[in-house]
DNA sequence: TTAAGTGCAAAATCTTTGCAAATGT
DNA sequence: ACATTTGCAAAGATTTTGCACTTAA
């Protein structure tokens, strides 16, 4: 499939000019089902990126709410795409991660729901973050 | 509060030496309400305990379920106690984690409950880690 | 006494910064 | 042409490793 429409909208929608390296980008975490980690991305893209651009490539992508950062078992950042009501000022992916203890991918869980928390008096919520662990689809049947 | 009796238990239970750099480490953690993270610890021990041992602490408390890793707003890893339950081979911390985007403490509320998740089809649970993100009691009072 | 724990120096990683060259508009 | 973006080199920050010295048991 291609996306170089829709990846096209996205970038101007945030003034962000059409590099290569962006799109590149772009098509590797448009093809996953699960979250990429930043040396998963250097080393599918290569030498053909300097990893400093990829660096910023993700920061402006975060900043921007293109993407969202997933922090792993291991404290590895992971990025996937955010959810189309993400912006420069507000974030909302407060959907399910899950990550696989086996072969450590991340998988975002639309369609799970997190029931209302209830927190004690005086604290105010903003937002959540709600991480499974266990063994995914693949690694499941494997084992 | 003295803890000391505690803490001997605590260490000679996980067969670990009764160092005076694991005490101070102990009874930092035991006076703070919420999860401290490694640079703080370390200037709060300043130049007695060096970095590297710090580290070593750490990762061996956590081995052995002593403490656990909460990951802050940042990806900055934060240290608190282990429920009572947690061993070497298997952890527990599956309360939720409080962290103030404000002054960035992390709260372990230890009552509040999660409800369960229904995971897709072929993902099976292993644990799972809620970490909300608002504003804590004092720094909701203050603004 | 001796195995575990510590401190220091140095290596290995990971991330950021400055600046000149390349690229998109 | 001009503002952004990129690549390279280098600085900073963080974490790990090796090894000799110290300490708890």
């Amino acid at each position: 499939m291609n996306h170089k429409k829709e990846f096209i909208e996205l970038l101007e929608n945030n003034q962000l000019k059409k590099t290569s390296t962006r799109f590149t980008v772009l098509n590797i975490l448009k093809s996953r089902e699960s979250a990429i980690s930043q040396p998963e991305l250097e080393a599918m893209l290569g030498k053909k990126v300097d990893r400093v651009t990829l660096y910023r490539t993700l920061s402006t992508f975060e900043e921007k709410g293109i993407i969202h950062k997933v922090l792993n078992i291991n404290g590895t950042a992971n990025y996937a795409f955010c959810s189309s009501s993400c912006n420069e000022h507000e974030h909302h992916d407060e959907h399910v991660h899950f990550n696989c203890t086996k072969c450590l991918s991340i998988f975002c869980l639309d369609h799970t729901i997190i029931s209302p928390i209830t927190l004690p008096e005086g604290y105010i919520l903003k937002s959540l973050n709600l991480i499974v662990y266990g063994l995914c689809k693949k690694c499941n049947q494997v084992s």
